[in-house]
DNA sequence: ATATGTGCAAATCTTTTGCAAATTC
DNA sequence: GAATTTGCAAAAGATTTGCACATAT
């Protein structure tokens, strides 16, 4: 069984004693199910294409709380599109974002030298990981080779 | 000669085509000299101690020139208070930054892992890196030793 | 029944912008 | 002298908050 359904999740946020709110549901399902990396106002708007009466502060909050309880990772992408946080569910193995500075395009790259890297990270440090952002800027391999329309 | 003096900084901004002005002098100067990450609001802040002229808008101008010429390092530590960036002259060997939520102190580590995982991704990606910025969040070890005060 | 959560609107915080005046080359 | 840069003030963008009402358990 897959421990990153919409269902679990919700599951996961009732369990530490939060409530289970019509928005909740909706919100968490909708992140859930669209496979992008959300900010917070698409969120909205697509989740109010469930539920028009769900609240930007609704939003927030709800985001506020997933991710204290660490169930979605935020991201900046390299802040290429002004300064909003997007967001994306946790995924059992790490992954880094690497944004083209030319073209926008946000690629995912995971390996196990990212997690040895976190591995020595905490064992160097002491330090009790919870939290690993690595975001990458530059410019992809299409751009190299050609010129993009941006 | 070490690279990164704020002289150093100031010829590379001159030699891009930028004009040297009392207030950019300034604020490389203020930037290089202080030890810390400083984000924008306190670097304006010690820069007003040298020149009590300077405007936001010019800090916010030079820092994103500074971006753009790869001469700074942009954070954000966790967001562990509030939404600001915070910056830093960019360094010969890169950092990672770990980030304390019980205490909040910034613990900054460098390793050849780290060297070797950038290595990794610009191969394996065909990625032109030229930003990199790794972040983590947890417990450090004091804080996991002992109960302390925040 | 009671604690929790929501919507609304206003506030806050950070960053950006238009423009006339000042500065640098 | 011409082009760039600054300060100011206002705008913009993202996120947070206070509070009366609604909802979940």
């Amino acid at each position: 069984m897959n421990s990153a359904t919409p269902k679990n999740l919700i599951r996961q946020v009732a369990s530490q004693g939060f409530r289970l709110t019509r928005q909740r549901r909706v919100l968490i399902e909708t992140l859930q199910e669209s496979g992008e990396h959300l900010d917070a106002a698409k969120l909205l708007e697509l989740a109010r294409e469930r539920d028009p009466a769900i609240d930007r502060a609704t939003v927030y909050r709800t985001l506020e709380i997933l991710k204290k309880l660490r169930l979605i990772d935020e991201l900046d992408l390299m802040h290429l599109n002004g300064e909003k946080h997007y967001f994306e569910p946790k995924r059992k193995r790490g992954h880094c974002h690497l944004a083209c500075f030319r073209c926008g395009a946000i690629l995912e790259y995971s390996s196990p030298g990212f997690e040895a890297l976190k591995a020595e990270i905490a064992r160097e440090n002491s330090f009790q990981v919870e939290v690993v952002r690595l975001e990458v800027g530059g410019v992809c391999g299409r751009c190299r080779r050609g010129p993009t329309a941006p």
